[in-house]
DNA sequence: CACCCCACCTGCGTGC
DNA sequence: TGCACGCAGGTGGGGT
């Protein structure tokens, strides 16, 4: 699903169209849960006649704050899609699991294929545990070179890996975890634990590097994603190695590797990538 | 503790 | 055409 640069794309959108807006009326189209949602009655009870105030991301989560110190928290998990418009633009949609009505007419829908994702309304106080386990923000300074290495040391987990554990930075997903590495020269089975001072300096200027302009390009489509417009981004285009498996590198020609590591599908040049071996 | 596998869902492309 | 299989942007629980 998307990644970190989807869901800040999505949330830049949202933002100024939710912003003191009330929400009138609150339904389920589908009927169906999401793997992690507050009960409608509850949604309802607690979010209706209320004011959207804020919308911030930490990672891929995204945080709605409404009137009276309510918060909801909306995870994408793979194939959510939240989307603003007039009622009659999502008649024959299908997947819509929520469906908010607000006072000047327009709605904002969470639809989401496989139901990965979560909705989950926290009340007045009540702390949000999901946040809890996110890692550190790509952007934040409190992710440095020394923090890196310190994260990584001892650990024998591939690089692919650690840059997808989002418990310690938050927000790589699966296509920037292969983009990054590539930029970086870095192949996906070195050990975490190898890399130099020097390697994770360049990691986190390439891993800011793609992660920013992908925001700018609008995020990446590569099945289904969509912002809250329902348009299409497009960072697919500057994708050097992921989905592109057998096909020439972009860079060098040499065929376009694909391996799994931890279940996940990993995409590499076995040319430009071997400035630290496995 | 560190790490990996798998389930959770639905749909689409591929090959027989 | 039909069917089985593999694969898809994420995450956490449970097993090794």
């Amino acid at each position: 699903m998307p990644e970190l640069p989807e869901v800040e794309v999505i949330r830049r959108g949202l933002a100024p169209r939710l912003a003191g807006r009330r929400i009138v009326a609150i339904t389920a189209p589908s009927g169906k849960q999401l793997r992690q949602q507050t009960p409608l009655a509850d949604l309802q009870a607690w979010l209706l006649g209320r004011r959207f105030l804020q919308l911030k991301r930490r990672g891929k989560y995204l945080r709605f704050i409404l009137e009276g110190d309510v918060n909801l928290l909306v995870h994408l998990g793979m194939t959510g899609r939240l989307l603003v418009g007039r009622e009659s633009d999502f008649h024959t949609l299908p997947h819509v699991h929520l469906k908010f009505v607000l006072e000047d007419g327009s709605v904002l829908i969470y639809q989401d294929l496989r139901r990965f994702g979560q909705v989950l309304l926290f009340r007045p106080g009540e702390h949000l545990w999901p946040l809890d386990r996110v890692g550190r923000e790509p952007f934040s300074r409190n992710v440095t070179p020394a923090w890196l290495a310190e994260q990584a040391r001892g650990r024998s987990r591939p690089l692919k890996n650690f840059l997808l554990d989002g418990h310690i930075i938050a927000g790589i997903g699966n296509i920037y975890a292969c983009e990054i590495l590539f930029a970086a020269g870095l192949h996906p089975e070195v050990p975490a634990g190898r890399l130099s001072l020097e390697d994770w300096e360049l990691v986190l200027k390439e891993t800011r590097r793609l992660l920013a302009r992908a925001i700018r390009r609008g995020g990446t489509t590569v099945l289904n994603y969509l912002n809250s417009f329902g348009e299409t981004g497009l960072f697919q285009l500057d994708l050097m190695v992921y989905g592109r498996g057998g096909e020439p590198c972009r860079r060098c020609g040499t065929p376009i590797q694909r391996l799994v590591q931890a279940g996940r599908s990993t995409f590499f040049c076995p040319s430009c990538q071997k400035s630290k071996q496995p």
